[in-house]
DNA sequence: GTTAATTACATGCGTACGCATATAATCGGC
DNA sequence: GCCGATTATATGCGTACGCATGTAATTAAC
């Protein structure tokens, strides 16, 4: 049996090809968080402690916990340590909000916005080395393309069946 | 200063590229990644947990550890421990490996691999549902055949410079 | 205007993680 | 066939994580 007998031929094979796509995709993450892990440019920093200061960085104004929450992966409880760690060690500052006193500001130091500089242009480097060894600048735009595409909330999709 | 003064003008573009495409490719994997954390499927595995009885149902013949280890991304001592839960929780098995000592032959036992069927049912589904909405049949084919191309180790890749 | 519901963040607690290192078995040179 | 090097997995230890819950401020209901 090597074709179900599903209502609309091509039912399960979207079925089978969304499923292999993913497992292609979490297989390429794997492969290149290893990699960049691995990197010797990280002074200290985990990729997280990164990828925090990278979004207050790009982000000139100062962020809330719950704003960087939407780009890491990780729980609110295991940000708001993380940020305190990031505190400690005087990369990033709190300031009050003084619309809202339960949030408080976020914004790198001038040693964090140091660091994030540095880091960033090496980890940018080595980005760059090994995804333009394996794709073409066309491949590139497509992934950014799909990439975009597959970020979207359900809310934004264009709706099925209205 | 719009334009850096580099040797060949599409350099710093491609360096460019490859840094957006893997900022959404990072932003797609947490969207995604969280998506499928909220799911209602886990039936108490973690997707860690998934990962594993997921490759060890794929390969028919007993995984090693190392062999696991290619797969997940944790260190040796994390999926050691891992694997030491699952057969604590009587879903996976450890026999000894006849011409090597120090390996230990891992495979699912039945309620291990009932569970991994019960579980990839329902994961598969929601993987299809989100990623069909998002792409169509043509752009699953091609996110799969980037994804490929980016989990090549250095090693296979055709040298630039040789 | 008071109070319930909600939002934003922090904290207690148990578990899982990574790093360094240990242990044990196999392999290679001679 | 013996010994150093390597491979495969396990363990000690300190840290980070997620879940449940707490605390404080804001919004909403009336």
């Amino acid at each position: 049996m090597t074709t179900a007998p599903v209502s609309r031929a091509s039912s399960r094979g979207r079925t089978r090809l969304a499923n292999d796509a993913w497992e292609a995709a979490l297989g390429a993450h794997t492969a290149l968080m290893r990699r960049f892990t691995e990197d010797d440019v990280w002074a200290g920093l985990s990729m997280r402690d990164y990828d925090v200061l990278y979004t207050l960085a790009k982000c000139d104004a100062p962020q809330r916990l719950g704003d960087l929450g939407r780009h890491v992966l990780l729980s609110q409880p295991g940000l708001s340590r993380l940020v305190d760690r990031l505190v400690d060690r005087g990369l990033v500052a709190r300031c009050a909000d003084p619309s809202d006193a339960r949030a408080a500001h976020l914004s790198l130091t001038d040693e964090g916005r140091a660091i994030q500089r540095r880091v960033g242009r090496a980890h940018g480097a080595s980005v760059a080395a090994a995804l333009t060894a394996r794709l073409s600048d066309e491949e590139l735009v497509l992934l950014e393309s799909l990439s975009r595409k597959l970020s979207l909330t359900d809310d934004d999709l264009p709706e099925e069946t209205p």
